[in-house]
DNA sequence: TTATATTATTTCACATATAAAATAACGCAG
DNA sequence: CTGCGTTATTTTATATGTGAAATAATATAA
């Protein structure tokens, strides 16, 4: 297929595309709600499944890096949707949802189980399979030394 | 599939993550050789296309707003990538590689051959098939109301 | 022709990301 | 117990993105 060789040579553009076009609709679908970005849902949703995790292991289940969550961590405490504590090994911090960071947390995923159902919709259960596939397989791919 | 589905609830989070990732990786690999960042990188690949274009179809190309497009573009001006001209319609600009992007182009292309394979290392043709029909249709059921 | 609306781009204020260097606390070797 | 390497986080400088407002030029309508 002609076509679909040409795109695979521009699939990390079309990827690249696809989730800023993506994140913006994100934004706007989430700030009618709750007001929080994206990035922060996505600390909320982290958090929920580990709380009082660590800065770097929450950087690492988001994706990010530990300075990206610094800056992330600092605004989210000020707008009172988590705090930073002291841990046994006072180098490290750990994270917890305050009862309003609990409270978004329940409108953020209320959101994107619309949104996500949108995401997917007009693809076959195996379509989201090779999806979900993909998102896994390839990060391992690049980052893997070969 | 009670696994699938858990993923499926959560896919835009999963595929923002890849992104973050895969643009880390894309742009350490980039720097070994030609320099320029992904973001710069997937305008040289436009412009290659749509030399001449004006700085809004640019936007709508790499799927940026126009003022992302400023400052990129402002940047890769600097680095003597490419040009602002003036057009007949006194409030549109045309943007035109110069000798320097068309070489850094070509650089890029050869190092996204290699990365765009790598991503989709051990996926089948009609896998890939469904990745490429996702992030089409993704944008488009989420831009699109209902 | 002159006022008004539209269109293209830039500016502004800010959120978010990175890498690299700085800071600070732990843990171990001598 | 003291110094030194490791580890966790933050700071710094910079690139990139957003939306909203400002600017500037064109088009259109009265």
């Amino acid at each position: 297929m002609a076509i679909a060789r040409t795109v695979d040579r521009r699939l990390f553009f079309l990827l690249d595309r696809t989730h800023t076009r993506l994140a913006k609709s994100a934004d706007k679908y989430l700030s009618s709600s709750s007001g929080v970005s994206t990035s922060q849902a996505a600390v909320l949703i982290y958090l929920g499944y580990h709380d009082g995790c660590r800065l770097s292991e929450l950087a690492d289940g988001v994706g990010r890096n530990n300075s990206a969550i610094t800056g992330l961590v600092t605004r989210m405490e000020k707008l009172n949707l988590l705090t930073r504590n002291k841990t046994m090994d006072g180098r490290s911090r750990a994270v917890y949802l305050t009862d309003e960071g609990w409270r978004l947390r329940e409108v953020v995923r209320e959101d994107f189980r619309t949104f996500n159902e949108k995401l997917t919709r007009g693809l076959t259960e195996s379509e989201v399979d090779a999806v979900i596939k993909f998102l896994n397989l390839s990060v391992e791919n690049v980052e893997t030394e070969t």
